[in-house]
DNA sequence: GCCTGTGAAGCTATTCACAGCT
DNA sequence: AGCTGTGAATAGCTTCACAGGC
């Protein structure tokens, strides 16, 4: 079992590594990888012990070779369906976001309440009715979920993805989800963000006084 | 200097609070906010100590006296602006999402390069054409802003934003911006946060074989 | 009895520093 | 000379556990 930071960390690897891949290079010394990242090379070491690569002091770490390993990590071993519930604005940046990107995590499945959205196809991705939330979610074998409903819908959502088996949930909803043991759930929490921002920014510039 | 792990959950105890004065509480226990906000008592003991509040054994925290504390570190002295760059899907929801919210932080202005998008009013905020934006923040006296544009596009906009003034930073887009000593990054990372689901909802289930 | 505030302990994550390799 | 891999040290964060108060 890997740490969620490093899971974290590792995934970013990853996007830059398939820049530097894209520009031709083959191979890249952890204090590259580190610059790129905004960490220390001695961290990106770190993780790359953690998940049982090693590279070779004269030429560093194989660009395709880490690709492959950080992948064997965090790719599910076959392809996983995601489902999206909530189709406003957030919801469809998400739909956007996510087309065309990894094959292994796709959205397959968008859920919404308004009837102008149910049965349309949207940014490439259907857009069924709430009503059939289980049984499509259930014929899908979808195991993962992104919450994009305001606040007062959000706990009812995640009940009905988590009783059709759904067991992680990307939640934007800036409230705190009730689910059972074995649920993983990450907040994105944007009001959050914003007033961390607020306060650093406004600290940093005190301390240069 | 708090860190910014308390900070984060300051702000999440401050919207928790909020909902508890809704109720007509007026008196809350370590243990009540811990399990709403998921943590323990105590962190939340610990986190108030941070702030410099305290309690009374018997009654707890007091509901509107702890709101002011938090708010007391969280809230900039007076009113700021947050500027908003890309007017697209994921723009328009944190539009609408900040609408009415706070009246400390708001979003007063919103840059897009596109032509429809320019010069029109789109939640309530005014969108400004992309060339416009060093003066607005200028003027304004903008300090923290929000990239929602695509990638390609946020280096370029992070540039932009910090030579006007701006020194705190929420970033949407899925890059590492370079910016100068002194300028507060706060990266939402969506790619990240759904591979993280994936891999810990796989791990967790494995677990309970 | 059950709460808060808090020093101290415990844990986790990060960084150091250097042996070993090319 | 400059890199990786990694045990050891450090730093940072969380939890324990209990004194003190109502």
């Amino acid at each position: 079992m890997v740490s969620d930071k490093t899971i974290g960390r590792i995934s970013v690897y990853r996007r830059l590594l398939k820049e530097v891949a894209a520009k031709g290079e083959t191979n890249v010394f952890s204090h590259q990888l580190a610059t790129m990242a905004g960490c220390t090379p001695a961290q990106v070491r770190r993780d790359v012990m953690t998940i049982g690569y090693s590279g070779s002091p004269a030429r560093g770490y194989d660009v395709a070779e880490l690709i492959d390993s950080i992948s064997a990590v965090l790719d599910p071993p076959e392809h996983e369906g995601i489902a999206l519930v909530g189709v406003g604005n957030l919801g469809r940046a998400m739909l956007s976001y996510f087309v065309g990107r990894s094959p292994r995590l796709a959205i397959v499945a968008a859920f919404d309440e308004d009837p102008e959205k149910v049965n349309r196809v949207i940014h490439g991705c259907r857009c069924y009715p709430v009503n059939d939330m289980e049984q499509v979610i259930r014929e899908r074998g979808i195991r993962e979920a992104i919450i994009a409903v305001p606040a007062a819908a959000a706990q009812d959502a995640a009940r009905r993805l988590v009783s059709a088996g759904v067991n992680g949930l990307v939640n934007f909803a800036p409230v705190r989800l009730w689910v059972p043991d074995g649920v993983y759930v990450e907040n994105v929490d944007v009001t959050m963000a914003l007033e961390r921002v607020a306060y650093f920014a406004r600290e940093r510039v005190q301390e240069r006084v």
